[in-house]
DNA sequence: TGAGCACCGATACATACGCATCGGTAAGAC
DNA sequence: GTCTTACCGATGCGTATGTATCGGTGCTCA
């Protein structure tokens, strides 16, 4: 058995270098070309690494769904939060990418969203991505206290997140205009189960 | 002066033909070649009324905008709306395109959504149609009674149907879990005011 | 040490795209 | 009737894409 390569490292480098090119041209910007030469390959490597370009894009979304879920993890884990409240705001600003460092991430993220419209098995990543997220926020919220509808509540704030995140890239918001709107869900969410 | 054409009615045309396509597989389905074949017209006819590829598709999403924002209004104007609430409550329900006959309005809408963040034109042009919208809702939502900040209100509302619309696309949610999170954030619009 | 095989990079190929060009055509003016 | 001219459909062109193919290379094991 001659030379072997690390297969798995190599699809996670192939994988960053097509989220840089979604992010500055759009997932039609992803061309085998440009992404080997960013990734600093052959294009015969990217040809061998994933058998055709669709599987390439599965498995890159695959790749910034769990970079995405791991940062969340991380920011609750991190800080021990005070409250659920702090806790809830915490992740759902992560997700949320509005901070500029992760401007980058809600734009690829943006792309395989429409793409995933058309194109089931990245539809399929989306959704299993969107429920971890969901039962995350159901539980943090369940946690704090007694929301009549738990399970709701998490939906709405995902779809908000969501919403928000959109109209910041698109110019419609401003991301301090949307985390003031996001603040704002969050106190009337807590604010209301009071009662 | 020979022969005349109308031009406008052509591009409108036209404009639906790059809809259905894009309903269909995508902005990226898109071709000037299919376009005319599904148009009925001559490629060279497609040419003559868009100087360029981009021009067409600008000229396109405002004409689905257009079409949302007018159904928007016609739907406010038919039912006298008993009271604000429902008002809002069906103007919402128009823009988050749930239903299945909207919902191929609701995929192109996607499909420009994410073309526009990297396409300043297409990005404009949102930018208007979302202010129009935001605007709108604010209007509504400031005529019954005193939200403490209706133009917050209407931005979260905005941002709220626009989420759910992409999860409903993405299969996240069913139609019916998407109607129900937006009802009862209605509600808690309502109810919370009353203080 | 040398033989074999898995890996590599480059190239070839068919296709499809956006855009430019061109002869033909028919409608209106005189 | 015919001449002008704005419109039409078709074809050509250069490029870029995804995929298939192929000779070279250097590691690993006998």
């Amino acid at each position: 058995m001659p030379k072997q390569v690390d297969h798995e490292s190599r699809r996670r480098q192939i994988a960053a270098a097509v989220c840089q090119l979604a992010d500055e041209s759009g997932l039609e910007g992803v061309t085998l070309r440009d992404v080997a030469a960013r990734a600093q390959v052959s294009m015969g490597a990217v040809q061998r690494c994933f058998g055709t370009k669709e599987e390439m894009l599965v498995f890159a979304l695959g790749h910034i769904g769990e970079r995405i879920t791991a940062r969340v993890s991380a920011r609750l884990a991190a800080s021990p939060a005070q409250s659920a409240r702090t806790a809830v705001g915490h992740a759902v600003t992560e997700v949320s990418l509005v901070h500029e460092e992760h401007r980058a991430e809600a734009r690829v993220w943006l792309a395989f969203v429409a793409q995933a419209a058309v194109s089931p098995p990245l539809a399929g990543i989306l959704r299993t991505n969107y429920a971890h997220l969901q039962s995350l926020f159901a539980r943090l919220i369940a946690e704090s206290s007694g929301t009549p509808a738990p399970d709701r509540a998490a939906r709405a704030l995902l779809a908000l997140a969501d919403g928000l995140t959109t109209h910041v890239l698109v110019g419609h918001l401003s991301p301090t205009g949307a985390l003031d709107i996001l603040d704002d869900h969050l106190n009337r969410l807590w604010n209301e189960q009071a009662h």
